[in-house]
RNA sequence: GGUCGGGUGGCCGAGUGGCUAGGCAGAGGUCUGCAAAACCUUUUACAGCGGUUCGAAUCCGCUCUCGACCUCCA
């Protein structure tokens, strides 16, 4: 599988050639959601970008085993040995059994992913399905020494794993620094280290979700039960691990940690951190209460909103950014999106009206080709493959208006390359419901307002012309023919 | 405080040592019964101050400034 692609690698803070561990296969992991709440669009901005990933690898013709897991256990709120995790916490504030609340919420999430017509990953494992493997791994990593029990609980032992391997590797964070300022030890504090973290958490007798244990009736920690799912289906060295970089200082520093300290192999090649939606500057979190919902988006029922925008118009507003840029997030740039994705759908839609003309393009096909694929090559630089795309969106235009011509040959090629980065790669789709019986009945109107026309009674074809605007339904008069789209 | 990443035209955003993406908005034009749509043309840039260079928005230094992480968060 040749290819010139360049990865931005997290560990080695630079662009490094993408060559798979075993090609054509490629094992890609992406830290999910968990599920004890809605999903904001920032959580959907990353997913949205792993997407784009996945698609333009299995493009290339790789064969991509895409896990992405459900966080549905395990996490807890707050600081670390105190109470429930947020599931069992949620749980009763909802008056509900904490499985409903994971059902709830992964629906939910299904659901919006939908909507942005993200591809469902090959394998979407549960930590609470997989706590056989979490126990089987820290079995391993207390018999390699690099953790130890108190109590019934299991702490991942930092300082003893820093003697040997780099802790500090993603963030380049300097050991001493973390100890500094990481909080003193309390009295009741089983921990050894400031920096250890759990592995398994003895449960306290109210505690709702709970299985048992050599150590103890209890729970996973947070970051070990990815640690195992991305062994279990990828195997202790893979090719790609993924998530949003506020994972990175933390929980995919814990990860490499446990993986290395079980397989005495780093788990993933390339680290890939996608960057945060902000708004107004200031990164889109729960915490902050500053998250847009998808519903209040498509809605519009959102105080900094003119209106509602469709899916489409904001995953195409997604795209138009890098994956490893903040994207800062208004009505205003929304509604720049919402208007270039229509302009780009309705050139698609002329495209397939196109006649070839001439004996040569007025575009090189050949060169546009390879520009969107060096564009994608390039650390998946989407924001460059539309500029391109837009170079076509023109031309098509052209040659529709008559202005520029286009060959056969080159008609199909253009065709075939547009339909493969649009809908395939950037995975746009058009979002028009629109029927046969639909096209008939418009076909009618439109031959209504054109008699209207030719016997000059404008009074009419105006009056045609505007109430389907009143009815979202915008006329388009060309030369040869009036085409229509919903506004 | 530590680590890291930014500051690009009215807005969103790429890029990069010389050929100065793209989208939206603005201006003029073509087309049209009038519009809209579409097309063509076009105006606003690279935080500041030094330095390196034939040449820097792009490299280096300093200053100002914003943000992320360091505590759960995609």
């Amino acid at each position: 599988m040749e290819n010139n692609m360049v990865i931005y690698n997290t560990i080695s803070r630079q662009k490094e050639k993408f060559e798979p561990i075993n090609a054509p296969f490629v094992g890609m992991y992406v830290c999910g959601p968990t599920v004890y709440s809605d999903v904001h669009l920032g959580n959907c901005r990353t997913f949205v970008s792993f997407d784009l990933i996945y698609r333009y690898l299995t493009h290339l013709g790789y064969k991509v085993r895409y896990v992405r897991n459900i966080t549905d256990a395990g996490h807890l709120e707050g600081d670390r040995d105190e109470g429930d995790d947020k599931f069992a916490k949620k749980a009763k504030l909802e008056k509900l059994e904490p499985m409903e609340v994971v059902q709830k919420y992964t629906l939910g999430f299904h659901d919006v992913m939908r909507l942005f017509n993200a591809l469902p990953p090959s394998i979407e494992p549960t930590a609470t399905g997989h706590i056989s493997e979490q126990i089987e791994m820290i079995k391993q990593i207390m018999a390699n020494g690099y953790a130890y029990e108190v109590n019934g609980t299991v702490y991942f032992d930092v300082e003893k794993y820093s003697k040997e391997y780099n802790y500090t590797i993603l963030t380049n964070r300097q050991l001493e620094d973390l100890l500094e300022n990481t909080r003193e030890l309390s009295g009741q504090d089983e921990k050894r280290g400031r920096l250890d973290f759990a592995l398994w958490i003895k449960a306290k007798p109210e505690h709702l979700m709970n299985w048992p244990a050599p150590w103890s009736t209890g729970f996973p920690g947070w970051h070990i039960e990815c640690s195992a799912m991305s062994r279990k289906y990828l195997g202790d060295h893979f090719d790609i691990h993924g998530g949003g970089m506020d994972l990175a200082a933390t929980h995919h520093t814990n990860e490499i940690a446990q993986s290395e300290a079980c397989n005495h192999v780093q788990p993933a090649k390339y680290w890939m951190h996608t960057n945060m939606l902000t708004v107004n500057g200031t990164r889109m979190s729960k915490s902050l209460g500053n998250g847009f919902l998808p519903a209040e988006l498509f809605t519009g029922n959102h105080p900094l909103l003119n209106r509602g925008y469709s899916p489409m118009s904001v995953r195409f507003f997604m795209l138009q950014a890098h994956y490893r840029s903040t994207l800062d997030f208004s009505n205003e740039a929304l509604e720049a999106s919402d208007k270039g994705f229509k302009r780009l759908m309705n050139a698609i839609q002329l495209l397939e009206k196109l006649k070839p003309s001439g004996n040569q393009s007025d575009l090189n096909i050949g060169e546009l080709s390879e520009r969107c694929y060096a564009a994608m090559n390039d650390d998946f630089n989407s924001p460059v493959l539309l500029a391109e795309i837009f170079e076509a969106i023109r031309f098509i235009n052209s040659v529709y208006d008559g202005n520029a011509s286009i060959t056969a040959n080159d008609l199909e090629a253009l065709k075939k390359l547009i339909k493969e980065f649009v809908f395939d790669v950037l995975g746009l789709q058009e979002e028009t419901t629109q029927t046969d019986d639909m096209g008939r009945l418009m076909d009618f109107i439109i031959q209504l307002r054109n008699d209207a026309k030719v016997s000059k009674d404008y009074a009419t074809s105006d009056k045609i012309r505007n109430a389907l605007i009143e009815i979202g339904i915008q006329l388009k008069d060309n030369k040869e023919e009036t085409t229509w789209s919903k506004i």
